[in-house]
DNA sequence: AGGAGATAGTTTAGGCTTCAAGTTTTCAAG
DNA sequence: CTTGAAAACTTGAAGCCTAAACTATCTCCT
């Protein structure tokens, strides 16, 4: 019945490649998990603000920066290259949802910061994307919920560690 | 002591949003977890192997069809449209890890399938890949990866449904 | 001051991805 | 047959992303 038994008899002969094959199919779930998610987020932002998530997070990280953000900051924060952050400026810019200011102190920076249509732009947005994540993720218990938060909380914290100890 | 008390009170007056926040949060921790094991893949098969996540991935689906698969049936099963499968193909064949094959019964399609180096390379880009991700993922306890691989599939399944349903 | 080295930002080349339009072939009626 | 719709695949344009090279400015040490 239980083809596991097998299973592991076979690995447990190798040298120790134990709960390899379950962390893999871990990953893999949370990996297609986060994708169908994800995936579905990019089409609605797409068909009705015709945006894309990039240009969403973008937003999000101004807005929660009154007096706007340098471009290497936005790049810290966003997890991207520098390359990456003049393009999307340069496009939101053009856009009119963001505007650039000279940095008086340092002639090499400027802050990027939301224009007044950009401020009410990210709104609209906003609050359509907070309701799809609930509507998608509103099959789970409040207990599932909670578990699955500090689950994550925990794995991220582990792959932290172990990206700080070996994969440097 | 508690904002949550006052968050409560708040919406609580509002038309429903009663756990929007949370799966707000929910789902950025998600996403945020999942990126930040991505990224260190992705580091790891350029840095290693000097290829890429979608080239790995388009090697696996070949892996496990003895007989091949069509571009249609792979862009299926990776969930990316055509174009991108005639580009990765292109490109895999270009460096001799694929072979395109003409389909006898229709003229139309044509087979994919690794030819005996692109065998070799991934398997070893495979096994590096499995103890990576072990490595990565280490740090949970057996009895966490279980309830995290459960909890996954629930969601996973929830926004399936929410999906269907809405989302037409 | 002057110059080495660090820092902020941009540019460039190339890969990934989508959408939309196009080609060739198949299939199903008529 | 033949004609029209559907399917398999490719192409082209545009955006996203990275790594590496480049420009301009700043900092700090002497």
């Amino acid at each position: 019945m239980t083809p596991d038994t097998h299973v592991d008899a076979e690995t447990a002969l190798d040298h120790a490649p134990a709960g390899h094959k379950d962390d893999l199919r871990l990953w893999l779930r949370m990996l297609s998990c986060a994708r169908l998610i994800e995936a579905e987020i990019r089409r609605r932002l797409r068909a009705r603000f015709d945006t894309t998530l990039p240009r969403f997070d973008f937003l999000a990280q101004l807005e929660r920066a009154a007096e706007g953000l340098t471009p290497g900051e936005i790049s810290r924060r966003m997890m991207v290259t520098g390359g990456n952050v003049t393009g999307l400026a340069a496009r939101l810019e053009e856009e009119g949802l963001i505007e650039r200011r000279a940095v008086r102190e340092d002639r090499r920076a400027v802050t990027l910061r939301l224009t007044p249509q950009g401020r009410r732009e990210f709104a609209r947005q906003s609050a359509a994307h907070e309701e799809w994540v609930a509507e998608l993720l509103g099959g789970l218990s409040a207990t599932d919920r909670a578990a699955l938060l500090r689950l994550l909380d925990r794995t991220r914290r582990g792959v932290r560690a172990a990206m700080s100890e070996g994969g440097a």
